[in-house]
DNA sequence: ACGCAAAGTTACTGGTCAGTATTTAAAGTT
DNA sequence: AACTTTAAATACTGACCAGTAACTTTGCGT
């Protein structure tokens, strides 16, 4: 009874990441705007009531896209805050693992973006909220950077800005089967912010190919 | 009579702009789906049908905000590029212009960055040209930079998108009425972005408050 | 085999809005 | 002062689509 229960959820879950997922690719392709629940439901080869019995409103999948979104930035935060390393290595950490988050996630990061205003004010709060602690702990790694004396960088918030600027950016222009490889550019894009934070090289010199 | 043509002319446009601006307006707050013409005009204590005399769908309107908001992009880059200075001089006129542009015209980037699949495929394929070619003057310049050894940038394409990362986030976190004015929210970007490039300073060490 | 939920489907509704046809007012023109 | 042109408002239409009510199928327990 219990083993049927455990069944019925996890066929659930199932069910409900193939609607986010094909919801995910619609919104990312066409916009939220543009993008009916009778055609994420077609693209399942299921109907609309369907994804009626696993949401509650074409609201609360673009909620939950956002909201996972965020979640992705923080989880990539608290693999790094775990490590125990110096704060520039931290610093090339973040921002590699964030980049990486965010580029193998483009979808989610540009809906996110883009259609922030389209959520209802309650998430839209509440996500935001994410936003600002991600923000905030940004801030704190360049402060003990400075502190450190590894850093030099008059203003930690704009230089937090600059680098999430940086890193939210990507997604808008990063094509999977571009010119270089995600590792590649991520890679780059972590020893220019360590650039631009005057970082003093801790070791790693590292041949540029 | 031709008198007269001028000035029916010159009102025309005058209500174009009010319709324009009042858009902007509302397309920023609220986005441009959660928006209704009917909003719009009555913004301007007028009603729908005088939009329909200005612009032929709430699309048109969409479009030329857009059109307008890469337009301005080349305007300072065309200020700059008839300067003649050091490439270090004019890639810190560069971002410092284009991000002053940015800022001051905050709604329009905004609209565009977040509404851009909005528009129809033919404006935005028009769009998004002169956006490429944007890039290809910003690579230009830097590639100038590095051949004057100015610069030290293994990556000039990386390099110039993540230049556009920190301006193209800006209007995201930009208050008006924040910690820091406009000014000093562009000189320090534009520092960001020459120590980025490892710029040897040419001149103006000028001091930090 | 039989009935009974769960899980879907088909078929419908109601509200919202972009866009328009029709009417009214105002400003020149002679 | 009647006549025309321009410009806007009122009032309407029709498409689209989120959300729902009513019906159907499937599989499971007994």
């Amino acid at each position: 009874m219990n083993n049927t229960d455990d069944m019925r959820e996890a066929i659930s879950n199932l069910k409900r990441e193939r609607i986010l997922a094909a919801a995910v690719d619609l919104f990312y392709k066409q916009g939220y705007g543009k993008t009916t629940l009778d055609q994420v439901a077609s693209e399942l080869q299921v109907t609309k009531p369907f994804i009626y019995g696993h949401f509650d409103s074409k609201n609360a999948l673009l909620a939950e896209i956002c909201s996972r979104a965020i979640t992705l930035a923080h989880e990539s935060l608290n693999r790094v805050m775990a490590q125990d390393a110096s704060v520039t290595e931290r610093l090339e950490t973040v921002v590699t693992d964030f980049l990486k988050a965010v580029l193998t996630h483009q979808p989610h990061a540009m809906i996110y973006s883009r259609e922030e205003k389209e959520l209802a004010q309650a998430d839209r709060d509440a996500i935001n909220q994410l936003r600002r602690e991600f923000d905030h702990r940004l801030v704190d790694l360049l402060n003990q950077g400075v502190t450190a004396g590894e850093f030099q960088v008059d203003d930690v918030q704009l230089t937090a800005l600059a680098i999430g600027g940086i890193v939210g950016w990507a997604p808008v222009w990063f094509r999977a089967n571009g010119r270089l490889s995600l590792e590649e550019v991520v890679s780059y894009m972590a020893s220019m912010v360590l650039a631009m934070v005057r970082a003093k090289k801790t070791r790693k010199p590292k041949s540029n190919p």
